[in-house]
DNA sequence: TTACTTTGCGCAAACGATTGCATAGCCGCA
DNA sequence: TGCGGCTATGCAATCGTTTGCGCAAAGTAA
């Protein structure tokens, strides 16, 4: 009888003699699929029970070649669609088993030391779910040796996951959506330059504009998915160009900033006198005071997704990465007149 | 192309090999003031660099009476500040050398289940960060024998930490805001009327009212934090009492729901018509459109003294839960009238 | 009855660290 | 030279599991 803290940790061992087995065999009760007969199965589970046992997850770690911990490498918390697509991970890894372990890497701190530390817990996996992470950190992970799955980010080795919305449907559909009701002149204000998922959805909504023999307008990339990058990008667009009648956006954020700036500052309606679509469909969207039209990134979906290829690396075996687009969904509120 | 676990784990016994020593010494030369002549040490060093050891955390987790893991209970992420919350939290906690490890109450899902699977891997303490979770979870919580520290939430039992804003502060901070501006009839809108941060939040507006000779108009109480509930809130109150000229709201959130509703479906002019003070101070706050004045729960000093009491509760000996009120200031913005 | 497969169970060896205890070496000092 | 007191080291036990292997009991087929 093992005391920390003030708890009796209860282990095998105790249980085993309770129930007047060998350790083996309660170990065998709780490993599903062991040949165990059912007369003490009910002795060790009824033993269990009375004890409040519950197996020892780092032991049992310890032996066997999976943890059931799964880390998700995280940068900042610079846009609001982040924390979305965080909180569908994890509540989807609990429904797998899988118990999550957070690193955030920091800009001011080391870009790999949290990750390291993350692999001293010998994680099954590192979930990558930051857009902006230093380069270390991205290099670090793959090294680890480690399968590795990255969320809406591609790389350029061929050895680990991607997972991403189908950035250029989703450019398509916001393409369609605004020519479909009467849009003549389109700009479009993307995140980072480097960024996949931004070129991406610049170039889906490019090209199927040109499909639509509607040639764009405008495009400016900010460098990042920040409200105050729009709201930038919004003043400097239509100072340009004032006839600009509809802005597609490469995420919600950015798109909350183009509204506050378009409205308040240059006293344009929405979506009167300029349409505006966003990206994500954040919660905030649904919001009366944006009531955006947006593309849907199917967290739930991704999240699915993910859980579906750890559960792939988990088991042994020659292993092909895959790459994954999720299909977008239009969501339309207020921001977009219509035909 | 494909590695699973082909990766081969180095041990102190390897490093132990290489540089001809026992496996004790490789050991204790990763132990902070442990017995090692600067030799062995050096030699130690030089060949776990060379085999790229370190030390495997669960193995040494099993003898060690701590794990290093702090488990983070969440419920839903209703509110744009318990993401905002959760990082500072988990970027200290990183600085103090913890991990973090989620856990995730589903409303729909077992309220303890996921608690217990945290507590299978002998975490080091229970940090729960969410205000809305089931009664059973921090039930559950509390009676796991391990330290918790709660935020922003009160419980009925003295044996644990608890850690919050201090509400009747922010309160007053309002209440002083509003009436040396030359407001008159002001009013409360609360989240939740059993959440001890809402009620107090709400004593503190209301008794520094009293003390400037100005009684409360009205109080509300939503059951959440959430816009919609403020933007509800906002309707009822103001169809109820038109003269109304400040609400405080005991979140930023409930204050962006009664902006909307104020500016867009009452037609009012914020700050003209009527003043809006939120709480949290949330990143949205200081955008544009909202330009929120607010007090602003200090998350870094939060996460710093839940730091501080993971570090407390880490030393054996005779212990005594704190329950304990960080300051709050105020910001300034634009949603609020000058006098 | 014999022989052969199942099935269930226990022993003991991992897993990868830490740590109490015993000891070997060294130094200084009388 | 002998002795006491260090410090540095290694041995082996321990943490709480899982699991390969051997074996006994039981079931099946001839």
């Amino acid at each position: 009888m093992a005391r920390v803290k003030n708890v009796i940790r209860v282990t095998v061992g105790d249980v085993a003699e309770l129930a007047g087995v060998s350790r083996s065999a309660v170990s065998r009760t709780f490993t599903p699929g062991a040949p165990v007969s059912a007369g003490t199965r009910e002795r060790v589970l009824s033993a269990a029970k009375e004890l409040g046992y519950r197996p020892n997850a780092l032991a049992r770690s310890l032996t066997q070649s999976h943890t059931n911990i799964v880390a998700i490498v995280m940068g900042e918390f610079d846009n609001p669609f982040q924390p979305w697509m965080f909180d569908a991970l994890t509540r989807h890894l609990h429904r797998g088993g899988k118990m999550p372990m957070l690193v955030t890497v920091d800009s001011t701190g080391d870009p790999v030391e949290p990750i390291f530390r993350a692999l001293d817990f010998r994680v099954d996996v590192l979930v990558v779910a930051a857009g902006s992470l230093p380069d270390e950190s991205v290099a670090a992970c793959i090294e680890s040796g480690v399968p590795v799955i990255m969320l809406g980010r591609s790389v350029e080795t061929d050895i680990v996951d991607v997972v991403l919305s189908d950035n250029h449907m989703a450019g398509a559909q916001a393409a369609t959506t605004l020519i479909n009701s009467g849009h003549q002149r389109l700009a479009y204000v993307g995140g980072s330059e480097n960024r996949l998922a931004s070129k991406e959805r610049g170039e889906g909504f490019v090209q199927a504009l040109n499909g639509m023999d509607c040639p764009l307008s405008q495009m400016v990339f900010c460098g990042s998915y920040s409200y105050q990058s729009g709201y930038e990008a919004a003043l400097s667009m239509l100072t340009l160009d004032k006839k600009i009648d509809g802005i597609f956006c490469a995420s919600d954020s950015l798109a909350f900033g183009v509204m506050d700036a378009v409205r308040d500052h240059l006293g344009l309606k929405i979506p009167q006198d300029l349409s505006v679509m966003g990206m994500d469909d954040v919660p905030m969207s649904a919001w009366p005071g944006y009531g955006l039209t947006t593309i849907r990134q199917p967290v739930n979906k991704i999240a699915e997704f993910v859980l579906e290829r750890i559960d792939y690396w988990s088991v042994p075996g020659e292993k092909k990465p895959v790459l994954q687009r999720i299909p977008t969904e239009l969501i339309v509120r207020n921001s977009v007149r219509l035909g």
